[in-house]
RNA sequence: GCCCACAUAGCACAGGGGUAGUGCACACCCUUGGUAAGGGUGAGGUCGUGAGUUCAAGUCUCACUGUGGGCUCCA
């Protein structure tokens, strides 16, 4: 039957009988069937494998080794050299899985030799000794039995498990790529020969477990990547080189923000200067609570455990609490503030008038982290959020979650972090409360959404053992991904502590209550904002914001004088009066990135004018210090992302 | 918690069985210099903690703690 193909032109071509991608490239020159490295049929998202057979009527698009898509048949490829390679060197080695990733691709083995740093380049070397021979990766389709038999046999359990699995689900035959002497059970896509991948390089070395169980085998991976040339891969070492300059622990050693101490894992000190950029955030947020009608609160650390038995945290969440006995008492300390919310709603009858009722608590809050999974300030044990329980009557819910995204909009508009997703996640395995409860929370929360026209990404079983949530994601500079803000729907701890309003008819109502969060905690916030800016602080955070710089000794009365009179304007203004050169000075201050340096020279002094230097390196002279002085306080004051002194066109010193 | 690695001065690092080094930072002195490092002198470490091997341990072994890269987890 003849089988007719659509290519991206327009044109059609056909065919006696289904063609591969290979033949469908073979049909248009042969220069492409050289360069042929997959297709992409019907505007689908995964590439085919070249061997794969066309159907009548599809249209497709050939993938060529020009092509940047090509990078996943590439690494793809790629994995199983690796995997080559490290049976070659280490015979004993039993392979797994190594599936293409993001920049890349690992391959996790079962190995009885522990992998070295050294061994990252044995394998690396190997791994172009195989591609150097050029092997033709080829194709079988193989009966399940027979698969199993001969991975069997060869001792390679953990294909044999995929294999099985593939079997239950009714799959008659598997298909198995050869490269040389060496196979591998793989769904593909894969290149035409090995000589047709261009650049690889191994990277890292890592543990991971077998079907990400931890109940299972540990295994040893291994990273590595692969890129169409060599300037691709020199532009992607130095993005992560990049990356690792804007690493919140460096930064944080660097500007000196905060340290921590082996006697208190997981938990930051701040610094001096660390805590301003901690108590201007909580400032603001303090404005923005005032501005969309939140009352702060203060409420206890440690309670009697009954209040967590109460809650459900104790049943749900003891592994991550600390406990102490006092006088033969249990006491908790608590890993968030809802209890406690719920103690203050419940200490006074409640109407309808009072609702909803917004309690913020920026109380420190402990959890205890599992040894391995701490990480600088955005995974601690010790921590604070921007944390506010709204206790609403549920016809209120929509407005609330209306009103919160608002909010959080505005919260992040303030501090340049634009991008951001929402994502709802749904009752997780482990939870309270009956599912029809969750039904109705997990509606509300899609329907607000959808009212409000905000595009979101549905996490089934994700949600908090006590809700439904939707998670923002926000999206830093170099278009990484951090969880920050959070909204969850409850109606269960209103339940537990049988929690009650009057309504206007007179009978009592249990409120629902919202846990919400926009900055997520102050530590992990202060963290992914540092690598978002890469340690450039707005004004308004700067823990130093002016910098004096006095020329020469006769000029250290006037800059005193200058220092004290920025301080009484509220600024974080010091003067550098030490006996060094200016240029000393300055590189100092712009280490530590201060936003605003002012040179004071003779000039300067007998003229009472301003000249600063901003840390972009741009300079501003014969400013009226008046005018100066308005502008700082204008761009504090307003929280101001950028400068708003500005060098005149084309002035430089 | 798991796998692997690392731990030497405030920071960044070197050293590798015979009693500790460099640079920056710090203190003092000289220098008073106009936009990213002026010069000199000095102080600072029981080499993460505890055991073991050895005539001798920062150095080798083990355990613990912490940190890092991942995995798992993340309300």
């Amino acid at each position: 039957m003849a089988v007719t193909i659509s290519l991206p032109d327009g044109s059609k071509k056909e065919f006696p009988s289904e063609p591969s991608v290979l033949d469908v490239a073979k049909s248009i020159g042969p220069r492409l069937a050289k360069d042929t490295l997959g297709a992409v049929i019907d505007n689908e998202k995964d590439i085919i494998d070249l061997r794969s057979k066309i159907k009548n009527g599809t249209s497709i698009k050939i993938v060529t080794v020009k092509d940047k898509v090509s990078l996943e048949v590439i690494r793809h490829s790629a994995a199983h050299v690796m995997a080559q390679a490290v049976q070659e060197l280490w015979p004993k080695v039993k392979v797994t899985i190594g599936p293409v990733i993001e920049n890349g691709f690992f391959y996790d083995f079962d190995s009885p030799h522990a992998f070295t740093p050294e061994d990252l380049e044995k394998i690396e070397k190997k791994m172009q000794e195989i591609c150097k021979k050029d092997y033709a990766v080829t194709r079988e389709e193989w009966q399940v039995d027979e698969a199993i038999q001969t991975f069997e046999k060869m001792g390679e359990k953990y294909k044999v498990e995929l294999i099985a699995e593939l079997k239950n689900k009714g799959e008659k035959t598997v298909s198995i790529y050869h490269q040389g002497p060496w196979f591998d059970l793989c769904r593909g896509p894969h290149v035409q020969h090995l000589g047709q991948i261009p650049v690889m390089k191994v990277l890292s070395l890592a543990g991971a477990y077998w079907r990400g169980d931890e109940k299972r085998e540990q295994l040893q991976r291994i990273y590595a990547t692969a890129f169409l040339n060599e300037a691709d891969l020199k532009k992607h070492l130095h993005e992560l080189e990049e990356a690792k300059k804007r690493d919140h622990r460096r930064l944080g050693k660097d500007l000196g923000l905060f340290i921590f101490h082996h006697l208190a894992p997981g938990s930051p000190f701040f610094t001096p200067n660390g805590t301003v950029i901690y108590n201007e955030l909580q400032r603001f947020l303090r404005d923005k609570y005032q501005e969309h009608n939140y009352q702060e609160v203060i409420t206890p650390q440690i309670f009697d455990i009954d209040l967590f038995h109460q809650s459900g945290h104790y049943e749900n969440y003891r592994e991550n609490m600390y406990f102490s006995k006092i006088e033969e008492r249990d006491f908790g300390c608590k890993p968030m503030n809802c209890p406690g919310h719920c103690l203050l709603y419940g200490s006074d009858h409640r109407s309808y008038r009072d609702l909803p009722w917004r309690v913020a608590d920026f109380g420190r809050l402990h959890r205890y982290e599992r040894s391995g999974v701490m990480h600088g300030l955005t995974r601690v044990r010790s921590f604070s959020q921007d944390d506010a329980h709204i206790f609403c009557a549920l016809e209120q819910l929509q407005a609330e979650i209306e009103g919160f995204m608002q909010f959080l909009n505005e919260v992040y508009t303030t501090l340049g972090m634009t991008k951001y997703h929402v994502y709802l996640s749904t009752r997780p395995p482990k939870r309270m409360g009956s599912d029809e409860v969750w039904d109705k929370a997990e509606a509300a929360l899609e329907k607000a959404l959808k009212q409000l026209n905000i595009e979101y990404t549905v996490n089934i079983g994700d949600g908090a053992f006590y809700g439904p949530k939707l998670d923002i994601m926000f999206v830093d500079a170099i278009n990484r991904p951090w969880q920050l803000g959070t909204l969850q729907c409850d109606f269960n701890l209103p339940q537990a502590f049988s929690l009650k309003y009057v309504g206007d008819d007179n009978a009592e109502h249990a409120p629902v209550m919202l846990h919400r969060a926009i900055l997520g905690s102050f530590e992990r916030f202060i963290g992914v904002y540092l690598e978002h800016t890469a340690g450039h602080l707005p004004f308004w955070l700067s823990p130093i914001q002016v910098r004096v710089l006095n020329v020469t000794d006769r000029q250290l009365d006037y800059s005193a004088h200058l220092e004290k009179e920025l301080k009484a304007l509220g600024i974080r203004a010091y003067l550098d009066g030490r006996n060094e050169k200016l240029g000393y000075k300055i590189r100092e201050a712009q280490l530590l990135k201060v936003p605003y340096m002012l040179v004071i020279g003779d000039k300067e002094k007998d003229t009472d004018t301003i000249s600063v230097r901003l840390s972009s390196g741009e300079m501003v002279n014969n400013l009226k210090k008046s005018d100066f002085f308005e502008m700082l306080e204008k761009e504090y004051r307003l929280r101001s992302l950028k400068s708003l002194i500005k060098p005149k066109q084309g002035e430089k010193v």
